[in-house]
RNA sequence: GCCUCUGUAGCUCAGUUGGUAGAGCAGCGGACUGAAAAUCCGCGUGUCGUUGGUUCGAUUCCGACCGGAGGCA
């Protein structure tokens, strides 16, 4: 049976994706599903760049503000309802484009990741940062090393999240090592074009992301951060984004506008570079994997005629 | 005009009881498999404001000058 074609396409945020995404379902009658951590909440359009429905021009998007800040949402959940929209879209005849900058999501979907049946355990959590506050770290490590010694081995003391999880997967009878073994599948579960959108100058993605602060500021991101400090059972996940916690020291009084918007660009640069560190070594990897299934190739921001490029390529792939 | 403080990495500042210097942040590179817009790792040569003097040797001590902050008039 074929594989169901899906169109991938990735980058640092401000890289125009979204734009990207949406000339390309224009030209080959494709839908939009969004990929990305932040997105899929509810409730903060502004500051996660949700597109609009002027930007959307009418192409159907998927997973876009669709989740309750409260709930916490995991690279395994995201999965299960990208594959879910993507099996929706294809069975009406129309291209899946999964777009978004969520390295780790983007790859439980198209390499389909699955995953042990070991759930975050908040009370098993709560009691290991204690100890990890008590300078356990070190004897944490050993605790690992026992049972999984080549992700101790890997593992820095500092890293507290990632301890943490590799004592969570050892208490449910199994480890990273052999979860990460295990949870590639024989084969990639669609035929997928992948599209890395890249800079081709640092500075040109720096000034883009600046620049979008300051949209964000005219669309009402001081409202929308406002409202959200309101909100009390937000989830520790969807606080996490970039956007509202820069400018809470502002709500309350105790720095000034300009200094909390500096430091909201300062995080969003920050943020991006570790996407493009992600992604150049995402497509190292895609290239020497070199999987029929899998085709990567790279598009530069600055370059005109993308969507019309991807277009040939999805062609040439036979994607349509 | 006088007095005091101050001038060290892109920024904020440490420091050298005289042997040419180091942190945080920024920046750059990397990692990442049920929190990922999160989390972690690595990378620090800069006329130590300028200019004279003392000294084997000054960024460090002394003088002058220039810039900044404050105080007295």
């Amino acid at each position: 049976m074929d594989k169901i074609p899906l169109l991938c396409i990735t980058g640092p945020t401000a890289s125009g994706k979204t734009s990207l995404a949406v000339e390309v379902a224009r030209l080959l009658d494709g839908e939009v599903v969004s990929c990305d951590s932040m997105q899929v909440y509810e409730g903060m359009p502004i500051a996660t760049a949700q597109p609009t429905e002027e930007e959307k021009c009418g192409i159907p998007h998927h997973l876009i503000g669709c989740v309750s800040p409260t709930i916490p949402m995991s690279a395994m959940r995201y999965a299960g309802m990208a594959r879910v929209a993507i099996a929706d879209i294809a069975g009406r005849g129309k291209l899946p484009i999964l777009c978004g900058g969520t390295g780790l999501y983007i790859n439980a979907v198209v390499d389909g990741l699955t995953y042990a049946p070991a759930p975050p355990n908040p009370a098993l959590r709560d009691n290991l940062a204690q100890r990890l506050e008590n300078g356990e770290a070190n004897a944490l490590i050993e605790e690992i090393r026992a049972t999984d010694s080549q992700t101790a081995d890997r593992l820095s003391a500092n890293d507290h999240k990632r301890i943490i999880r590799a004592l969570e997967l050892i208490s449910m009878g199994t480890t990273v090592s052999a979860q990460n073994a295990a949870s590639q599948p024989k084969e990639k579960p669609y035929r997928t074009l992948f599209c890395y959108l890249f800079p081709q100058r640092r500075d040109t993605l720096y000034r883009n992301i600046n620049a979008r602060v300051g949209h964000m500021l005219a669309n009402g991101l001081i409202e929308e951060a406002t409202r959200t400090a309101e909100i009390s059972a937000i989830a520790p996940t969807a606080a996490q984004a970039i956007g509202h916690k820069e400018l809470i020291p502002w709500l309350h009084g105790k720095e000034s506008l300009e200094t909390c918007l500096e430091k909201l660009k300062q995080a969003t640069r920050n943020y991006a570079k570790r996407q493009l560190s992600w992604l150049r070594s995402d497509l190292r990897r895609r290239e020497e994997e070199n999987n029929p299934l899998v085709k990567p190739f790279v598009l530069y921001m600055e370059d005109e005629g993308n969507a019309q490029r991807t277009a040939r390529q999805a062609d040439a792939q036979g994607l349509i």
